[in-house]
DNA sequence: CATACTTAGTTGTACAGTACAACTAACTTA
DNA sequence: TAAGTTAGTTGTACTGTACAACTAAGTATG
């Protein structure tokens, strides 16, 4: 990157205009038998940009506080919704001179997947899920939220055609039909029963607990993941192409 | 991610320190049958970070003349390159409190793919490319950009598995074999012949012209991308992973 | 208590795309 | 004309999925 090489050669002049930086997260969870994602809506102050518009939850990097970008982006997520560790992925930067009425800005885009029951839990007051119905959500977003959620989308259905990440959006203990449950619903289409079978009972990403998961008709066997499993990645995606 | 929302409600306060904001650009080409990057070297100058390193070309955002972090990448590799609009995409942001001496900074990173003859025009005076080896470069990098490096030949490999970009690093007008020697120069594995052609002929990506590479032996067969074509995603990977 | 119903899970055949290997084709050089 | 080299094709095997029919195990209902 070479910082400082716009600047004149031998005195680095670090005082120039910067621009905002900010980080903002999409959290997607399983809920109500549908992809959601959390939003939260901004002051009403107008003195505010978009004020009341629903919006991504993030904000400014705290240069105090925050260690990182990533810490940054943990630290937004637990103040939403509690949760610590989920699944944290980088997702892309967006930055311009006219995404932010304030200026010239650039944020830092990461998204996360939560299982049910920890989307469940304390959110912030401000904080609300929203189904996500085809790569939007109801509310006009504030910024070019609408974009970063698009993008994530996109990412997230993408990656899902060829890795388990679907199994970051389960509980502990979950049936092989409700994890081909999860996958259909973040791809909005049926996959095969068997061939999904096969594909992650190969995969050495599960492995069966001693127990059942009873409900009205046959018991089905309950899995976990396998610990400290990082996403598997398949070599074919699920429907061919054509 | 609602910007200002870590300011006090009702009297945004933009008035606190911002980090550094800078754009790197990771430049591959195919050059004497090996893939190389573009470095560029630091000024020696004692008052900068770095002095005398070799570093990733990139820099400051100018907020007053870069519409968005696109245009900043693009500028940065014209200013080094002379080129105009190769492929370039996002490959993610680095940004901590350590990073870079001056304080608090974050990089938004991109990587582009100049075809060959590209790569060869009027360099800028500080710049040279050097050969990847594995995921590394000869010369030790200036700030994290050894681990910026890493991640883009990670990505570049990845995609390289299931997607058309090696075309990106090709000559207007290319053989099949000449394109197979690209991937694996890429991989750094052989491919097998037969399934690569069958691939490259499914994918509707390239065409034949008129015309035929004359050599010491068997003239190959001369073919051109067609126009505007996005990166092709293939259904599989080109070796089973097992 | 038998039967229907539902969901879990298996089995078997077909097919697509690649791996692997052997082959033919076209050119140069000696 | 023969040898050497690279371009390009052909055929068989194999892997993983698509598709569909099947069996298994429970509940609900008469």
């Amino acid at each position: 990157m070479a910082e400082g090489q716009d600047s004149m050669a031998g005195t680095p002049e670090l005082d120039f205009p910067r621009p905002l930086t900010t980080v903002d997260v999409v959290i997607f969870a399983i809920r109500s038998d549908a992809l959601q994602v959390l939003l939260v809506q901004r002051p009403k102050a107008e003195t505010e940009p978009f004020p009341g518009s629903w919006a991504l939850p993030g904000g400014f990097v705290d240069i105090a506080g925050d260690r990182d970008l990533e810490a940054c982006a943990a630290r937004k997520l637990k103040d939403k919704t509690g949760v610590v560790s989920p699944y944290l992925e980088q997702l892309g930067s967006w930055g311009s001179a006219s995404r932010d009425p304030r200026g010239w800005s650039a944020t830092h885009a990461y998204f996360a997947l939560l299982p049910e029951h920890a989307a469940s839990g304390a959110l912030a007051a401000d904080a609300q899920w929203f189904a996500v119905e085809g790569e939007k959500v109801r509310p006009k977003l504030a910024f070019d939220h609408a974009e970063i959620l698009q993008a994530a989308v996109q990412r997230l259905r993408s990656k899902v055609e060829y890795t388990s990440l679907p199994a970051y959006l389960m509980p502990l203990e979950f049936t092989l039909p409700e994890l081909q449950r999860t996958y259909e619903i973040v791809l909005d289409r049926p996959l095969e029963k068997s061939a999904f079978r096969t594909r992650m009972l190969a995969a050495d990403l599960i492995e069966p607990v001693a127990k059942m998961r009873k409900g009205p008709n046959r018991p089905a066997q309950l899995y976990r993941l396998k610990k400290a499993r990082a996403p598997v990645f398949f070599a074919r995606t699920f429907n061919p192409p054509g």
